[in-house]
DNA sequence: CTGAAAGCGCTTACAG
DNA sequence: CTGAAAGCGCTTACAG
């Protein structure tokens, strides 16, 4: 490894002080009234010998790091790592790197990361909120550091946030069916307090009310798969009536699909089924299944200008933006219109 | 934001030096025979203030920053995604953090990256080799940063790597194919360089060339989803003899099942389906697709054992460790045996 | 057993 | 127009 060069290196070199470097590097050389002639000499130095600041310890100076800290319960959840990698993408092309971290439903760990975070001088933060760590993510809004939630807000609670309009999606989504003649429509949720699962419930049960049907809403205790799959197929077994299902998230419906595959082919092929996250394998599956897709890349647009904005000081600190946007209804073969 | 507690704060009130504290705090007491009274005194106060050392400065006069570098090609990958996953709870579980990249096949961005992270005093790799980066990877290597590669390795190139067995998992995927009656069995990857393509090619024509049939291979000059679509088209069509295909890689298989969907349905039935990397849409798909899975947990395992122990200094900066993993193959309803 | 002091590589208020 | 010097918060060789 070529020892490091640094700015005292050029300036020996150039017989100059590592102040004058330093401005210059920085890009200060005008507004520092440095001759022209001085600038060019560091520049075409600092290409020639390839210099590279030491970012640790211009962080160490500055209080900023450049890095964004990224917080979800699991990275390898497709919609989150989705929204991942775009903002990965655009924090890049603004000179920020992502440090992303799963908390896994494990809140002791999550504090620590918090901790971690904030340890290295972290300049922002994108969280998906993990249910309990309200109060500790309020604590860090209120330090004023930029803190962008997605996926779930907390009402009440003062933050920008950028997030779906999961009831409003849900209604029409429960309206697509009713409207393709699906009477005894089912809800699979689960038992939670997260803002958004509400929401989509409530969506849900608007629709259902306006129509005159009725409800029949199953609010899975989740703890994991194999659980939910047997609670799924025995709300599944005791509501013989019932024509469509809808899931109100990605991993629910992969245990719905699950508990289907186990149930008798004909009972299955009488339900149609509709899921809240739109991924892949619904695409594929036979019947493809209807879904209610995220606009993943708006939602990532959207979080980084308010970062960035938050960031480079343009919007006061306690100034929150809260974005909501519309989701798309991809409409397959799972809810054809029933003969 | 109350002000953050340092070393200093703490010697002064204890109106002890700030030498002392730090070897406290960095568990050295016994070794620099601090007296037990005082250690206990300094810990008291760590422990009541909540006293958090800056890493940053840590890291700056230590030039270890606990970061380890993770890059891949696109982290939403499924199989990137679970392996970042595992690697970040066990670096969490030794106190390192990740900080993660995806180079989206674009070398230019996935050399600043890497300078990015040798500028912020990444202590190691992870690394799945993007083609065309071998010299400045192997560059990194010989500066003795450890690098563990995985996924992809370069033949004649020195360093430590995790892959799966490739060649010997596609030659028993094509061997579970010939058991089964399949007589024209076609193969289908990419036109490139990286060895883990050329050795699942390779198992592939080992086991055709063994059973005396014929080679039937498609090399994608992968630009992007849609051509690819259009070569798998042709090709399954102007083979019309082709019982079976084997696709390569997850994203070609993809390609492949999005294509059999466009094509008569009676040309796709006669056909068995096999696909390199299991993931969550083969298992739902109708009928079942059989797959080669690679053992995720393990790699993950493997990686991070190698990394740790060479960050630990326990193994020589020069002497490499290569683990070649056997994979599994999920035998589904896409491979039965023929009639 | 403990402390004063240098130094990691940068930035910036101050002085000229 | 340019520079000397302090300081960000730590660690550690050296001295006692």
């Amino acid at each position: 490894m070529t020892t490091k060069i640094k700015i005292k290196d050029i300036a020996d070199e150039l017989k100059i002080s590592s102040t004058t470097v330093s401005f210059v590097i920085n890009g200060k050389a005008k507004e520092k009234n440095i001759s022209i002639a001085v600038a060019k000499k560091v520049l075409d130095l600092v290409a020639e010998w390839g210099y590279q600041p030491n970012s640790l310890a211009k962080s160490l100076r500055t209080g900023k790091s450049k890095i964004i800290g990224f917080l979800v319960d699991d990275i390898s959840e497709p919609f989150f790592s989705r929204i991942a990698r775009l903002i990965d993408e655009k924090a890049s092309e603004h000179g920020y790197k992502i440090l992303f971290s799963s908390t896994r439903n494990n809140n002791e760990k999550a504090k620590e990361l918090l901790q971690i975070f904030r340890d290295r001088h972290v300049d922002g933060y994108v969280i998906a909120l993990p249910e309990g760590l309200e109060a500790e993510v309020e604590r860090l809004i209120k330090t004023e550091v930029p803190v962008v939630l997605f996926d779930r807000y907390v009402p009440g609670m003062e933050s920008d946030y950028v997030v779906t309009n999961n009831d409003e999606s849900v209604f029409r989504a429960t309206q697509h069916l009713v409207e393709n003649g699906y009477k005894n429509i089912g809800f699979v949720t689960i038992e939670t307090e997260q803002q958004q699962m509400l929401d989509r419930l409530l969506g849900y049960e608007k629709s259902i009310e306006e129509n005159g049907f009725k409800k029949s809403i199953l609010k899975i205790e989740y703890k994991n798969s194999e659980n939910s799959i047997k609670e799924i197929t025995t709300f599944v077994k005791s509501n013989t009536k019932l024509d469509a299902v809808i899931f109100a998230a990605n991993y629910i419906c992969m245990d719905g699909l699950r508990a289907f595959r186990q149930l008798d082919i004909n009972t299955l092929n009488k339900i149609a089924v509709l899921s809240f996250d739109d991924f892949e394998l619904l695409e594929f599956y036979n019947p493809p299944i209807t879904a209610i897709a995220q606009p993943i890349e708006e939602i990532a647009d959207n979080i980084m200008k308010i970062l960035l904005s938050k960031l480079n000081g343009n919007i006061k600190a306690l100034e929150y933006k809260q974005v909501t946007l519309p989701a798309l209804l991809n409409v397959r073969g799972s809810t054809l219109k029933r003969a």
